[in-house]
DNA sequence: CTCATATTATACCAATCAGTATATTTTGAT
DNA sequence: ATCAAAATATACTGATTGGTATAATATGAG
């Protein structure tokens, strides 16, 4: 069966999400995704549904990144503490350096369409507690290897480092003071002891 | 000089406050806006200027509100330790009440406009770092009354304050089970020694 | 080669967008 | 009473929105 499509899918929903990221839902328009995805308006429709299920996807391909992203970086290091302070300063070096500060496709779909539909809701939840079962599983590797207490509270710490993750993310997007994201994330990772 | 508006200004700032706070700056028509203000949409211009100046006013009046709300909440406590309790716990127990999670409007800002445009990017900083030094006086006040220890990192504490409340804020959006906001505040309040 | 099928490109749709022109109405000062 | 100034209500603008109809093109199966 018949006439192959001349584009890549994938490469193509890449390039949705790299926009959705940037910009937003609302604030992104079909015009401006066909242009960026090079591809004509038909072709979207047919490929992707509509301009919700187009997010969707692209929503579901970056928390797959995301959460992959992330678990490799706590891989990199024998030290968990090492790990998480990296994961951090990573976080804040990229933000510095890029020009327009995207944040997390995630995050920012939590603050624009989690309240107002269920569907999004649910899917950016259960993202963050993805997140939060990866941070608790390198702590208690820590915990077996003896770098960490192991009275340590791993579910309240993997859950509060979570929350100081999304609370720099955003500051972030505002360039605050170098230092003040810095002494914030010293005293995060102190509780990790 | 001669006829007089109709309607109270404030009030209807006090309406466009609450949509824009509640469906951000690109998902709010001017149409929805003069439907909730009750006023007519040539009154609006003439009164407000465009669609910007009056998110940027109806944006100035919530960050003043909220600072006031911040303060006074702090303060309604002899122990700090319980004022900043109660302003975490509060805060839960708000978003859990109402039908749609509205967040902070600054918060919201933030991740929507922030990138994109510098005066956003400014404003929210500077309430975001007002509110630190909010919560540093606080702070600094608990350790005069001999309640907090006096080798207290005040700023760091103060800071990381903040990037606590941002986190939660956001994370309540997406309804997280009750007992992972719980388990974070009661770490983040155990920073506060 | 022929035909069914899927992809492409162009052009279009009604609806909505932000913003305004116009005309009417209200008001205080003269 | 008259007039200038400002607020009102109605109706409109051109541009853009998300989504499609149509026709041309490409391709593998028979």
């Amino acid at each position: 069966m018949v006439r192959q499509r001349e584009f890549d899918k994938e490469k193509a929903l890449d390039k949705a999400m790299e926009l959705f990221w940037e910009k937003g839902y609302a604030a992104t328009s079909i015009s401006d995704l066909t242009a960026i995805m090079g591809i004509q308006r038909p072709s979207l429709y047919a490929t992707f549904g509509d301009k919700e299920k187009l997010f969707e996807a692209a929503l579901r391909k970056y928390t797959n990144l995301h959460a992959s992203l992330i678990r490799t970086k706590l891989q990199s290091t024998t030290s968990v503490k090492e790990a998480f302070r990296n994961l951090f300063e990573e976080l804040i070096e990229e933000e510095y350096k890029n020009k327009v500060s995207k944040g997390c496709f995630c995050i920012n779909t939590i603050v624009e369409l989690a309240p107002h539909d269920e569907k999004f809701e649910i899917l950016t939840r259960e993202h963050e507690m993805y997140l939060s079962v990866i941070f608790q599983e390198t702590l208690l590797k820590g915990i077996k290897s003896g770098e960490l207490e192991s009275n340590l509270d791993v579910k309240a710490l993997a859950q509060t480092l979570v929350v100081a993750l999304i609370g720099i993310t955003v500051l972030l997007k505002s360039l605050p003071e170098r230092s003040f994201v810095d002494k914030s994330v010293n005293l995060i990772l102190s509780l990790i002891k």
